[in-house]
RNA sequence: GGUCCCGUAGCUCAGCCGGAUAGAGCGACAGCCUUCUAAGCUGUUGGUCGCAGGUUCGAGUCCUGCCGGGAUCGCCA
């Protein structure tokens, strides 16, 4: 049940009815209506802005129009007064009777309680995380892996049909690097003193690499030709790396239905070159020589004709090369190949989370998909900034080069997955996260990770001393559902009740606009609604949860509570965090 | 130099395809424990929404130009 779509569909109907009266409306101006909760409570629980933005295609001046909407409206059987204020605001006040029937339904629908569909059921594909396998998942990772998550959760839930996807660069130069690094560690593994030049991969990680090549090839590879070894170190050191990412990310609660192989787009068939034929045959490839960047380091550019897609024709500044130097494909000619392999499967709204530090690669893969696809798919790229790592305020040092960073799995075995979760979608994706591991595991109002999550178990907790008072009552949520839910006549009941009533909403919302960090300020606002409600009984004993000498209001406020436990436990899931029956 | 992101209270940040008097937490100050978890709550304090123009009934939000911070700019992914 969504108060807000249900008075969208009423306003668009009055708006229709205006017919009767000679006032005829495009379809389109419909679109621009929109039924919202007013940020002042004495304007009422819902507004409109029809009159306003209908004005000029009526020919009525805002207000006259909203007096003829007002007529419509007011005579709708939830509605009890209708105001109009402003400049042609059309401000409707509910009948005390709605709230009750908004809390019954998110008591009885339960899990389904904000489900929504808004996506009509249409396929997109999210990428992300997309780690190159050459070590273990480091911090760096974390953020656009619970992003992608929970996005694709939020999406979900919403009424799309997702797939959780995962790229693999398992085709460039790194993973022949990747190889050539574990063949020094099988070396060593043989008992040959190593030292790893500049340039390969130093960590440890690769020991147990080196170790298994000698478990399963013994001496044979040691004295072979490069030509022979490199496949097997680097397939094999791959491997072990996926492995290890996949625990990784098991250990994050993050998860894919899909693990796409870039290799897979070379071999068998060579669908790179198929997908720059499809370009070239129309005629959006030439051979070219590029302008020398201005301002950028480009002290070895040499100039050179090369093979380009015309990408400023779709969009992008510069036209972009597909090929090195050495004959092998740019890894964009790679990505243009996967983007239209996702739209062959069917993926015309596609997805993908990237790092900051790729945000200039976004208007060339737009293009080329544009392109590619004939302009019937298109990918939104979702930019995750950096997180800076704090211990008590302290800045973590982490360089990457020496092979001693932070991974993922130090920071989660830290703090725990559900606060590294919370925190990383407690932000815009666009805005630096400065992330304190001290911070986030003390159990304060500070965090708001424990303070969620103490709400849930709080209410659970009340839950389950309810039970104990009134060990006769039924607390099962169709019995509370049927509560006399109209005596819950305070306002900080009716509050919460209202913003419960948001949430399907919300989610719908955050879920066009792609942003699941909506979902986690709804939920601290309510889990503040929440803590303040349950303070309130303090000082108005009358006002507390469990009535043990009036089983009417009990239950009444107990199924206030079973619809926060409902909300939050929502909420919660979209994020990927438990929703905790206690606190410890 | 080009492109993209950011700039909102002392600090960290929200602000829902433009909407009414711009919000929250922290900090500071003043209060609330015989009580369903005080691991919490209440109140006070605090803003020229970087600057200047423009679009319109209306701009923190859209457009243009500046200022400041960050990222990035063929043969890395």
């Amino acid at each position: 049940m969504n108060i807000f779509s249900i008075f969208t569909q009423h306003v668009r109907q009055a708006v229709a009815e205006l017919g009767s009266d000679g006032i005829s409306l495009p379809q389109a101006a419909l679109d621009r209506v929109v039924v919202e909760a007013p940020r002042d409570p004495t304007h009422g629980d819902l507004a409109t802005n029809a009159a306003m933005v209908l004005s000029k295609e009526a020919g009525m001046k805002p207000r006259d129009l909203a007096e003829k909407l007002a007529v419509r409206l007011g005579a709708l059987a939830d509605v009890a007064k209708v105001d109009i204020a402003g400049p042609g605001f059309i401000n409707l006040t509910l009948k005390a009777s709605v709230w009750p029937k908004v809390l019954a339904a998110a008591v009885s629908a339960g899990d389904a309680f904000g489900r929504a569909t808004v996506g009509g059921g249409a396929k997109v594909n999210v990428e992300y995380v997309s780690a190159n396998p050459t070590g273990p998942m480091h911090v760096g990772h974390c953020r656009g892996a619970v992003f992608g998550d929970a996005l694709a959760s939020l999406l979900d839930v919403a009424g799309y049909d997702v797939t959780r996807e995962y790229y693999i660069n398992d085709a460039g130069a790194q993973v022949q690097v990747l190889g050539r690094s574990a063949y020094l560690r099988y070396c060593e593994a043989l008992g040959e003193t190593i030292s790893i030049p500049e340039g390969l991969y130093p960590g440890d990680y690769l020991k147990p690499v080196g170790e298994a090549l000698k478990a399963k090839y013994g001496a044979s590879l040691h004295n072979a030709p490069e030509a022979e070894w490199l496949p097997i170190c680097r397939d094999a050191a791959i491997e072990a790396m996926m492995a290890e990412i996949r625990e990784d990310l098991a250990a994050l609660n993050v998860s894919h239905s899909v693990f796409f192989s870039e290799r897979s787009l070379q071999a068998p068939v060579d669908k790179v070159r198929a997908a720059i034929d499809t370009l070239r045959a129309q005629g959006n490839i030439y051979e070219g020589v590029l302008e020398r960047p201005k301002g950028a380091d480009d002290a070895d550019w040499e100039e050179r004709e090369q093979t380009l897609f015309r990408s400023t024709a779709f969009g992008d500044d510069v036209d972009r090369p597909l090929m090195k130097s050495d004959g092998t494909y740019t890894y964009f000619a790679s990505d243009i190949a996967y983007h239209k392999d996702k739209a062959d499967r069917g993926f015309l709204d596609q997805i993908d989370v990237w790092g900051a530090d790729h945000g200039g690669y976004v208007k060339r893969m737009q293009a080329a998909l544009k392109a590619i696809s004939g302009g019937t798919a298109s990918l939104d790229v979702k930019l995750v900034q950096l997180v800076r790592l704090f211990r008590n305020g302290e800045p973590v040092r982490m360089s990457k080069r020496s092979g001693d960073f932070v991974t993922l799995r130090e920071v989660v075995d830290e703090v725990g997955r559900d606060a590294v979760r919370f925190m990383m979608l407690y932000r815009k994706n666009d805005a630096t996260l400065d992330f304190d591991l001290a911070k986030v595991v003390e159990q304060s109002k500070d965090n708001p990770v424990f303070y969620v999550q103490y709400a849930h178990a709080r209410c659970r907790s009340i839950l389950r001393n309810a039970q104990a008072a009134l060990p006769d009552l039924d607390l099962s949520p169709a019995v509370l559902a049927s509560a006399s839910l109209d005596r819950l006549d305070d306002a900080g009941e009716i509050a919460i009740v209202q913003r419960l009533a948001q949430y399907p909403r919300l989610i719908e919302a955050a879920a066009q606009a792609h942003e699941p960090h909506r979902v986690a300020f709804y939920l601290y606002e309510l889990a503040s609604d929440f803590h303040s409600q349950w303070n309130r009984g303090k000082d108005s004993p009358h006002l507390r949860f469990i009535m043990e000498n009036d089983r009417q209001m009990s239950s009444a406020r107990l199924a206030l509570v079973q619809g926060i436990v409902t909300v939050l436990r929502s909420g919660l899931a979209i994020l990927g965090v438990e929703a905790v029956e206690e606190m410890r």
